[in-house]
DNA sequence: TTCCCCATTAATGTATACAATCGAAAGCGA
DNA sequence: TCGCTTTCGATTGTATACATTAATGGGGAA
C-alpha cells in the first residue's frame, strides 16, 4: 500500500521541456544527487536530459529565484550551500509559516485530504518501525508530502509559493541530525495530533500542534552537522 | 535633499539584458504602468525594450516565480491579479515576517543605515505635509524603501527573498484605501518609533513596533477597494 | 439560429548559431 | 622564484530561425 501511495505525483510526459528540466533538476537537488556547491553547466545538463540549453537555462533561472541555486553572472549556477546560521533562521521562519498554514488549512481541508494525511502517517509509522535505509527514505518522502499537503490546503497559491521557498531549500540539504527512536516516536505522535486537529477543523489546535512539531525539530537540529543521504527529517 | 536620496539605486548599464528586462518590467508592474490582468506578449516587450525575446522571456519566467505574473503554458503571461482575500492573507503574512525582520535586523543594523532610515522618515513627513500627488508618490516610494531597508538589514539573502515576495506583490497593486490625515500621522509616528527601537538595538521593541505598524495598516486596508495610482501605502 | 468542427494565425516553446565574457594557464619580465 | 600580463579556451549571454500549440473565426449541418 505504501508503495503506490508514493507513486502518482504527476504525468511527466504532459509537461513542456522546460518544466521537465525544472522538475528533474529540482528533484535531484532535493534528494542530494546534485550536491551543494556543485557547479551546473548548461550544456552538460542539456545533453543529459536530452534537451537544448534553452529550457535548461530557463529551469536554472527559476531554481535560482526559488533559492535552490546560487547564480553568478557570466559564470554560472551552483547548488546553493546553506550555513548553519542560515538553516537556523529558516527553521524560525518555518516555525511561523507552517503553524499559520495549519491554521488557514483547518477550515479548508477536505475529508479526502485528511484521509490522505492519515495514510501518510501510517506510511511513516511503518517505515519508522523497520528502519532500513530505504524505509528512512520513504519516511522522509512521506513527511515532506504531509507538510506539503497541509500547505496546499491553504488554497492560496501565493502562500504556497512562499512556504515552499522556506520548506524546500533547507530540507533539501537534509541538515537535520539523526533522530533518536524516542524523537521519532514523538514526531509521529505530533503528526497524528496535527491531523486530528485538522480533522476537527480546529485552527488554533492545528497551529499549536504544528508549532510544537517544528520547534521540537529545531531542538534536534540545533548543533547537528551536515547530514548524509541516509538522514531524514521526520 | 529628498530628491537625491531617492535617486541612486543601481547602475542600469552594468547589467545584462535579461537583468535590465527583469528590473524594468518589475518596476512597471510595481508602479502600475502594467496593470493587473494585462497580457504581456514577448515580442512586443522585446521590441519596446530593444532586445530579443530571449532575455525578455527569462525575465517573465523569473517574475512569474516572484509572484508578479500569472503564467499559462502555451498562452503567455499576465500581470497578477489579487483578490481581496488574497491581499488580506498577504497582510497577515507581512504581520509575521516584518516584525521578525525588525527583530533580526536590530542587532545587525549599522549607524549609517539608521541615519538613512531617519532621512526616509523626514522625506515621508515632508511629503505628508504637502499632499500633492507627486508628494504622495514620494511618500509611497520612501515608505517602500524604509521597509525594504529593514528587511535588507537582516543580512539573510534567503529571508530577503522571502520577504520581498510577501511585500512587493500586494504593495505593487496599491490596494490600500486612502489614509486619513490622522492615520498618516500615526503611520509616521510608527516609523519613527520603529527606527528608534532599531537605533537602540532592541529586537523585541522593534518587532513589536513593526507589528503594530502593519496591523494598523491592515485595519485601514480592510474593506478598501482596488486603488488608483494616486493611492499609496505609508 | 445555434452548435460543432476545422482551418487559420498569432502567439509561445525549442533548437541552434553566434557574440561576449570570465578564468586559467602560459609567457614574459623583474 | 615571484608577480604581472596576455592569450586562449570554455562557458555563459543573446539573437534568430523553426516547431508547436492554443485561441479565433468562419462555414456547414442539425
Amino acid at each position: 500500500m505504501a508503495q503506490e501511495l508514493l507513486k502518482p505525483l504527476q504525468n511527466p510526459a504532459s509537461h513542456s521541456a522546460a518544466e521537465r528540466a525544472h522538475g528533474e533538476l529540482r528533484q535531484r537537488i532535493l534528494d542530494g544527487r546534485l550536491a551543494p556547491g556543485l557547479r551546473l553547466k548548461e550544456a552538460e545538463l542539456a545533453a543529459e536530459l536530452g534537451l537544448s540549453r534553452t529550457p535548461v537555462r530557463d529551469a536554472l533561472s527559476r531554481l535560482t529565484v526559488e533559492g535552490l541555486l546560487d547564480f553568478r553572472a557570466n559564470v554560472g549556477a551552483t547548488v546553493a550551500v546553506w550555513s548553519e546560521p542560515q538553516i537556523e533562521l529558516m527553521f524560525r521562519i518555518r516555525a511561523m509559516l507552517e503553524p499559520f498554514a495549519a491554521e488557514i488549512a483547518a477550515p479548508e481541508i477536505t475529508d479526502a485530504e485528511v484521509h490522505e494525511l492519515r495514510q501518510l502517517c501510517a506510511v511513516m509509522e511503518d517505515a519508522a518501525r523497520r528502519e532500513t535505509p530505504n524505509d528512512l527514505a520513504r519516511l522522509a518522502e512521506a513527511n515532506g508530502r504531509l507538510h506539503r499537503l497541509i500547505i496546499d490546503a491553504t488554497r492560496s497559491d501565493q502562500f504556497i509559493k512562499l512556504a515552499t521557498l522556506a520548506l524546500d531549500a533547507p530540507l533539501s540539504l537534509r541538515i537535520f541530525g539523526r533522530y533518536t527512536s524516542a524523537e521519532i516516536e514523538r514526531s509521529m505522535r505530533h503528526h497524528r495530533e496535527i491531523v486530528d486537529a485538522l480533522s476537527h477543523r480546529d485552527p488554533a489546535w492545528a497551529a499549536s500542534a504544528m508549532r510544537t512539531h517544528i520547534l521540537a525539530s529545531v531542538g534536534v537540529a540545533r548543533g547537528s552537522k551536515i547530514a548524509t543521504n541516509a538522514d531524514f527529517a521526520p
